[in-house]
RNA sequence: GGGGACGUGGUGAAAUUGGUAGACACGCUGGUCUUAGAAGCCAGUGCCUCGCGCGUAUCGGUUCAAGUCCGAUCGUCCCCACCA
């Protein structure tokens, strides 16, 4: 330390701030507090990985922990909980690797996290820790999952699904990306295993309705519309031609039925078999099986061309008999409606394409489009009927509306919805999971655990790896595989539960994380809940925002949760970019490390910097010459406070501040009042820039400035605010010191700046008396040199005057 | 192909309801302090042909007035994607 100038030493600040804080439980958050409102801020724990924290987890977490700190300073009765979602890939595929435990792993990743994140001066109640991959927290993971079970929510399937052979598991829907894992982008194929799934589509209703009730991004609104996928359409019945067979099409247009001259079947559809003729049989045959044996990415691949086989059958079109030769192709999928379409090649692009390679017709039964030849390109918008008996003349709506209740009426289809929504595939073949809390009787039949045998413990293993073949590694568990009750013997499930269950109801568990007679404590549930704020990454709109939407739906009608929605607002970080612009990958190089940006400038800067990059939302670009900047900030705020000694500055004594002093430090409080309120930290933290650059042209200012500036600053730099606030002659933590308020009245000024323009352009501003009317304005403005040379000799065709900003003057030659 | 977000100085970015574009910060330039450097402190900094000039991706429109509203184009990012 330099003996000439004692300066801002904020590793030993931070230090002691940190210490304090967990001697003294500063956060620890009651149960219940009558007195105060509660507000509930949370963010989207992390999975505890081996590579420790990147900068992204402070951005999130430093915007909640703010608010926290200042709602606490305002009154509120803040739960502010941290925990970690740890079971998971990279564990387990980490103890295949190198024989290790994935517990070992993950309680050493957890350690660091927690170091890290203490680190950080982040205002967690820490008494309210979970961690998904405790037995005493997956046991409660298991009984809702009983809940489902036992509402005819989760169910057995062997339908074929997403396998990933490298992964040795499968995967949901929403973790298949381009036909390729999420994790890895390892190929998936379809394979026929049994497994559980949870009826996700019982709810796909409400899950779309109940957006309406949510503050949050209108994005993310979105993207959940349209996972959800809702089509209103109708299901027709075409029968087969010649047989007593049958099958069902779903159609968003069935005002188009007079232009169905075709159907196809997906391959898979249960139909084929039974109608293809022994002609086609040997071509279908070898159609069906290329077909199972490509992987999505294959069949799904971008512009590939259509492929098809006929398969000799006829459906009849219901609405004129025509006969409709029956094809089957891989564009339709067996997993959306019927698995079977009626083609309309005239007005749907994909139909058309099919019918010109395979020389099917294509009929108009709609005017209009941008070519007149029907068989060159189809026309999906709007026309009127034509060639289409009952609906010609009408327009698409009318049309629609007509056929559906034709179809009705005469017992050949209805209205129907459907949902690009699908099942939940909730199994994975992997050790690293909750365990189902399920077991086989010798028949196969399911039956669920007691809850008195609950938490289902994960057995201990050696061998971690996947079997390769569908089978979990639990399968090897030798004595654990038996499970006895009332006097029976079963075999449990060996299936383990994917990441997301334990991120489906963490939220309820931070409430009541100690209790052991019940998952969470209804009152204190009715307390808290719901999440008044839920910040975390845009990558989970659709995936684990949707799947806890879920849960908490099902909970909600069990009557165990009082709300409908478990998180009322949310917010998405904007991701932060490397140095290069681009996203931070350790095969780029350009990954900044939040230990590294800590030890060099200190928690307080760290935070502060990614406060200050710009908007919360917005994806932006990490600088680290820009950490120099709210350093320098940190520093003033110091030295205006504290002196070479260490004590109290002499600057710190005024009687009284300047008024114009005085004005700024009240604009201030109701900036960064409103900006920490609306989560606009950049600008707020700009405001108490410009207060400090205020505050040192002053040759001195009062301790309450001082005070108000510590109080400003501790929610966003901490430790600092504390550091500051205990120079100034507090005992007690600044943690739940009163936020300061501001007069209404100073934060108005007497004089207004109004520009005035000529013709749009400002040639002039004028300072004027607040209280000044219209007519004293425009004569100063009129008289004022810069305009008057603009005016001269014109003609004034218009004025304007808006009060407090602005005259416009409109002049003619 | 469908949906969404976005485009402002050398850089990160500001800018209620349309009302003085570029706050704050980085960087840069000059000054000051220092044996020296770093750190401080002070001042300047959109552009140029320096004008009655130009300027918020480009072009057009509405308006007394457009970064903001409308239309088209170009570009970047994200999500979904043969969903009938």
């Amino acid at each position: 330390m330099s003996a000439i100038h004692r300066d801002y030493d904020f590793k030993a600040i931070e230090a002691t701030w940190q210490k304090y804080w967990d001697d003294h439980k500063t956060f620890k958050t009651p149960d219940a507090d009558g007195s105060k409102p509660k507000y509930y801020i949370l963010d989207m724990f992390p999975y505890p990985s081996g590579d420790g924290l990147h900068v992204g987890h402070p951005e999130g977490y430093t915007a909640t922990d703010i608010l926290a700190r200042h709602k606490r300073m305002r009154g509120f009765n803040v739960l502010h909980p941290m925990g970690w979602d740890a079971f998971g890939l990279p564990a387990e595929q980490y103890a295949v690797k190198t024989g290790k435990h994935p517990r070992e792993t993950t309680a050493r990743n957890v350690t660091r996290f927690r170091e890290q994140i203490k680190s950080l001066g982040l205002s967690y109640d820490w008494d309210r820790e979970v961690d998904t991959t405790d037995p005493g927290y997956y046991k409660w993971t298991q009984w809702i999952f009983l809940k489902l079970f036992e509402r005819g929510l989760a169910y057995e399937s062997f339908a074929p699904v997403n396998w990933c052979p490298e992964l040795g598991t499968v995967l949901a829907n929403e973790e298949v990306i381009d036909g390729k894992s999420e994790v890895g982008g390892f190929p998936v194929i379809k394979k026929p295993i049994r497994q559980w799934v949870l009826k996700i589509t019982a709810y796909a209703e409400r899950l779309l309705a109940d957006l309406d009730l949510l503050d949050w991004p209108e994005s993310s609104k979105e993207m959940q519309r349209n996972w959800i996928g809702k089509s209103i359409g109708a299901n027709v019945t075409f029968a087969v031609f010649g047989s007593a067979e049958s099958f069902g099409v779903f159609t968003t247009r069935p005002d188009t039925l007079f232009g169905a001259t075709f159907c196809v079947l997906s391959p898979e559809h249960a139909l084929v078999k039974k109608i293809t003729t022994p002609a086609q049989k040997p071509a279908v045959d070898a159609y069906v099986l290329g077909a199972a044996h490509k992987s999505d990415m294959e069949r799904t691949a971008l512009g590939k061309e259509k492929t098809g086989v006929f398969t000799g059958a006829y459906a009849l079109n219901p609405v004129n008999g025509e006969r409709a030769p029956i094809w089957i192709a891989d564009y339709v999928l067996v997993t959306y409606g019927e698995g079977a379409i009626m083609a309309v090649p005239g007005h749907d692009e994909r139909d058309h394409e099919f019918a010109v390679k395979f020389g099917l017709p294509i009929k108009r039964v709609l005017t209009g489009g941008d070519e007149p030849d029907i068989t060159v390109k189809a026309h999906t918008g709007d026309g009127e009927l034509v060639n289409s008996g009952f609906l010609d003349q009408m327009m698409k709506a009318e049309a629609i509306a007509a056929m559906c209740a034709w179809l009705e009426k005469n017992g050949k289809g209805k209205k129907a919805i459907t949902y690009k929504l699908r099942d939940w595939l909730f199994s994975r073949q992997r050790y690293w999971g909750e365990p189902f809390p399920l077991a086989h009787d010798k028949d196969g039949k399911v039956f669920a655990v007691a809850e008195a045998d609950l938490p289902v413990l994960l057995p201990e293993l050696d061998d971690f790896k996947p079997s390769g073949n569908a089978e979990s590694p639990l399968a090897r568990a030798g004595a654990w595989l038996e499970y006895t009750k009332d006097g029976k013997t079963y075999r449990r499930e060996t299936n383990t539960m994917p990441q997301w269950a334990g991120s489906c109801w963490y939220y309820l568990r931070y409430i009541d994380p100690k209790n052991d007679k019940a998952a969470w404590d209804k009152d204190k549930e009715k307390y808290w809940m719901p999440v008044d704020l839920y910040i975390g990454g845009a990558e989970h709109a659709v995936l684990h925002l949707l799947y806890a939407r879920f849960w908490h739906k099902v909970l909600y009608d069990c009557g165990l949760v009082s709300t409908k929605e478990p998180f009322q607002r949310l917010i998405h970080q904007g991701i932060i970019l490397g140095e290069n612009n681009e996203k931070m990958s350790k095969s780029r190089g350009n990954v900044v490390n939040p230990d590294d940006v800590v030890a060099e400038w200190g928690a307080d800067s760290l935070r502060l910097y990614e406060m200050f990059m710009g908007p919360l939302e917005a994806a932006k670009p990490w600088q680290t010459t820009g950490i120099t900047g709210v350093h320098r900030f940190l520093k003033r705020v110091y030295r205006l406070v504290v002196d070479e000694d260490g004590a109290l500055s002499k600057k710190i004594d005024a009687p009284a501040n300047s008024p114009e002093f005085e004005r700024t430090l009240h604009k201030t409080v109701k900036k960064v009042t409103e900006d920490t309120e609306a989560l606009q930290f950049n600008t707020g933290i700009a405001a108490m820039m410009e207060l400090v650059n205020a505050a040192y042209k002053e040759p001195q200012i009062t301790r309450k400035a001082a005070e108000t500036l510590a109080l400003l600053v501790a929610p966003y730099a901490p430790h600092l605010g504390e550091e500051v606030w205990k120079i100034l002659g507090h005992q007690e933590t600044v943690a739940y010191a009163p936020w300061p308020t501001f007069d209404p009245a100073l934060v108005e000024d007497d004089t207004v700046e109004i520009a005035v323009q000529v013709n749009g352009k400002v040639r002039a501003t004028l300072t004027t008396a607040k209280t000044a009317t219209k007519d004293q304005v425009m004569k100063a403005a009129k008289e004022h040199e810069g305009v008057k040379k603009w005016l001269e000799g014109k003609e004034l065709a218009k004025e304007i005057f808006v009060p407090g900003k602005i005259v416009n003057f409109v002049v003619k030659g």
